[in-house]
DNA sequence: ATAATCTCTACCGAATATATAGACATTTGG
DNA sequence: CCAAATGTCTATATATTCGGTAGAGATTAT
């Protein structure tokens, strides 16, 4: 289980963004800010324009800011506009009638929903407010 | 998050074994009795085997059998034999003390934990037991 | 000795992730 | 209306990882 560098940057970019509430940032300035390449800066933001998360307007005093509050935006929801959702399918022969109450593919379920439930309880606010360095967001890089 | 091939196979050829825990079989035995690439099995088994989960013999009437009984082997063990362990890290500058309570952080520690602990879990003996076809594997493989 | 097996290291091709380029559209202020 | 500053969009380039293969060598049973 790995946290993209897109992902990482969307978070990041997100955070720049809380902490500067008041106005809109330009893509230079946010990519500046926490040391994103630009270019892919862009499509992230792009990514997450297009997910409702944040406002854009082009022209000298453009530039982006949040569509809502920080309050109200979760971790989950800045990871699902730019990486791929969480899967909840289960296969055709394995519903819950003859599935092993213990196998393989309830504990899937069970690691998914946990993961999911807990991306939503964290909100943008709160990672904004938390001293995270580059360096910090480094180690979200993580693996199971 | 996504359960790679390595992964996959790795739990069927586990599966593979449990389920003729009386005797050895070969790398060609279980790569055809689970529709495995059988070089890319090879590798995999080695793996396997350097975490003391398998033993195995050359020769005629060489092969590879479980080193332990099924029961005692974890999903977790199995996984953790051929991907990248879970970090469980956290930067110098993060430690417990500087750390807002629910930053993404701790957020991702609690994840970290709640997978490996789930993992942990789960016999081979269970899974084994468990009616798992190849298709039901290709679930497997899922998405955060 | 020979045949059957496992062991080890290197390599390859394709897919994916990361990043860049550049032409274009929009907005502001003069 | 023009010019400059910005965002938008699509294509492409580059790096890394994943999935898989090759082949020479070591070990074992008979």
């Amino acid at each position: 289980m790995r946290l993209s560098k897109k992902g990482e940057y969307a978070l990041r970019a997100m955070i720049a963004l809380a902490r500067n509430e008041e106005s809109a940032m330009t893509i230079t300035q946010i990519a500046t800010s926490q040391t994103l390449p630009k270019k892919f800066l862009e499509q992230i933001l792009l990514a997450l324009k297009s997910s409702g998360l944040v406002r854009s307007k082009a022209g000298p005093k453009g530039g982006y800011e949040l569509a809502e509050p920080a309050r109200s935006i979760t971790v989950g929801m800045i990871l699902g506009a730019v990486e791929e959702p969480i899967s909840h399918t289960r296969t055709a022969n394995n519903t819950d009638e003859n599935l092993a109450p213990s196998g393989v593919l309830t504990l899937l379920e069970d690691i998914k929903l946990y993961v999911r439930n807990k991306l939503e309880t964290v909100s943008l606010q709160e990672i904004a407010d938390e001293a995270v360095t580059a360096q910090d967001m480094e180690a979200l890089m993580w693996y199971i």
